[in-house]
DNA sequence: CATGAATGAGATTTCATTCAT
DNA sequence: GATGAATGAAATCTCATTCAT
């Protein structure tokens, strides 16, 4: 909840605060993220931080909110209606775009990593809601998925939609090292996207098949 | 490298020191972590610090160590030979051990989680090797799970290592909401050992069979 | 390089600043000269001194081009044209004005000898090129001289030019000794100018025809 | 005055312990040398210095002590009986001396420049004393001359004698610069000797003579 | 006599935040 | 609304010195 002026700003500035902002949090912790380092950079005064927001933690749960809206707004926009497909190929295209979401924003993606497991001013319960949030969407899914007749009604859903969002955290972790990236090519962008779609085939198909024998 | 100075302390303040830093270091980043703190709260000078300590870096891989090695040890202990389960046995007896690292030895395993997502002083390339390390022990058992016929040979050995190592991160996580407990729970270990085992039997299930309807 | 906060500063407090620095950097050694002594003196806070220099560092290279600048400007305000005086007549009103400065500037001068003397932050390369300025500045005196037909062209112009810059980094202690002065007098500046003039005659006198008999 | 303690170690000890303790105040400030450095790099207990010394002061006492002994004993050892040469052969005989005990003791060597120049503990007034005590010297010297009827009667003796003692200062440094050596050279001691006798004669024929044309 | 752990002062530096202009 | 100087707490680390064993 930044301040009203915060807003009055031009757009242009606005976004270059933001951006500089996302960078300080994402490489680094919210206790070692420095405000004076974002102003420096940014070219701003210290104080007109505080004319904009209410101080370090106001910034980072505006950060926070932009990037949880930035992911459901990209994944929003790349998955289709998940009424028209089965459930394991709507799995298949959330974790496409999620992945494609870390690869696009490596920022925002690594702001979030933050969230979930570096130092925040979260207090360890709502770090625990936003964890379960996950977990909950994964549950909505799989219910629906036994009512749709597509998974067998005496699924644990509990431990698989675990199981989900254990493998969905992780997922970019796994991409980058099956397309030997690092973070400086997450930057530069230069992914070939149409390789994207084999790892994920593999990784949808263990979840849905295990990994025992036939 | 602690010094020797260190190792020379009665256990009991050598104990001392070891808890109050992993406390330190487990509920806070590398660089949020406060050597001042510690001290304080171990009641000793700040000199003495660095008679025991090289500095904060030294301080935090002798921790580091000594967390790889208690869970080594404790997993160690715990699980039987490999030769004599079968692959899925096996894999539920490490879990079983390395949840139960988690719950007996909460601020060891936080730490470790830091080590793994957080700040730190090591290179992100020897972060990457750390990871790495625990794919490829997974890797190493499915291999033989294939030369030992109780996998398919052409299971993705890559991707479904990613899966294991996916699912023993975030298992911790998982068993603490199964049970209904929190961070304070760990902490007082009024855990239901035996509530574990049918946990752990969902999860391992899932895995082998997969999550789809037979 | 101080930064444009220290400019912004009003004079009284810049000035007294810089004279509360230049007294402690005269008085001890790069590595013994203290900030927080400094801070404390001009009753100002710690962190106020870093947003007038980068560091300890900073400030050092500002104070020791402030002197060199000082003695500069003292120099040439005292000294005729070298064109209208013989060479030993340009000496003599050069080391007069040189000690007048030592005189009426004794922390810059104190200073100046600790760059040249003490433990500082130049690497001993650039200490050498400093003092090899001054050798340098008066081989071009002595070589002009030469040219001029008022030295001998056989003269050993790199032995002489040393004699001379020894002669000049001692003056001040000599003529000290002379007038039976110390320290505080210096800072007092109750200096008897007219007493200069004497010592200078002798000092040059014997640089000029030596010490044998005739 | 170190204590008895000192004396009664086996000469090996106590040898290590003064050449260490040299190395670090040769190299470094009074104050920013470190006991510390010392005792870890002679692999003795703390404490033990403080059997062996009152403390840093003392032990700074007895080096500087040790070093003009040492001095002394070297020039001495080196430079025929006064009576014997004329007062310049003397001067020849006395700098060359002077200059090959500060490149073959190098260590104590900086060590004197830094009682002159560097902070010490000695209070100024200490400092001063020591100054006049080579300019004294001299002093004695040149009377000595002008009895043997060697110099001028009517010759300045005070500023002559502070010619010789400026010259003696900065002597080494001229040396070096005009073998082209420096600070590494010294310790390894690669110093043709017999290149030093020109340049003593050089610069005694200038102090003789003077710089003018004759 | 030797040891070396303990101490606390003091060093440089960074930071979030306030507030007068 | 913007500025940026001022602040002081807190961080890491080094050091000379003491003292019990």
């Amino acid at each position: 909840m930044p301040k009203q002026t915060f807003f009055n700003l031009p757009k242009q500035k606005r976004d270059l605060i933001t951006r500089l902002a996302l960078e300080e949090f994402a490489s680094h912790d919210y206790h070692s993220a420095s405000l004076s380092k974002i102003v420096e950079r940014a070219g701003i005064a210290k104080g007109s931080m505080y004319q904009y927001f209410g101080g370090k933690k106001d910034l980072y749960l505006y950060l926070f909110n932009l990037v949880g809206q930035a992911k459901l707004s990209y994944i929003t926009s790349k998955v289709p209606d998940p009424e028209s497909l089965d459930l394991f190929s709507y799995l298949k295209e959330l974790m496409m775009a999620s992945a494609g979401f870390e690869i696009h924003h490596p920022l925002e993606y690594r702001m979030g990593m933050r969230v979930v497991y570096g130092d925040s001013p979260f207090k360890e319960e709502e770090r625990q809601q936003m964890k379960n949030a996950v977990v909950d969407f994964y549950k909505g899914l799989l219910i629906r998925g036994i009512e749709r007749g597509e998974l067998d009604p005496d699924l644990d859903v509990d431990a698989a939609a675990f199981l989900l969002s254990a493998v969905s955290l992780e997922l970019g972790s796994f991409i980058m090292n099956r397309l030997d990236l690092d973070s400086e090519d997450l930057q530069s962008s230069k992914i070939d996207w149409e390789a994207l779609e084999p790892i994920l085939d593999t990784v949808i198909a263990l979840i849905k098949n295990g990994i025992a024998r036939r």
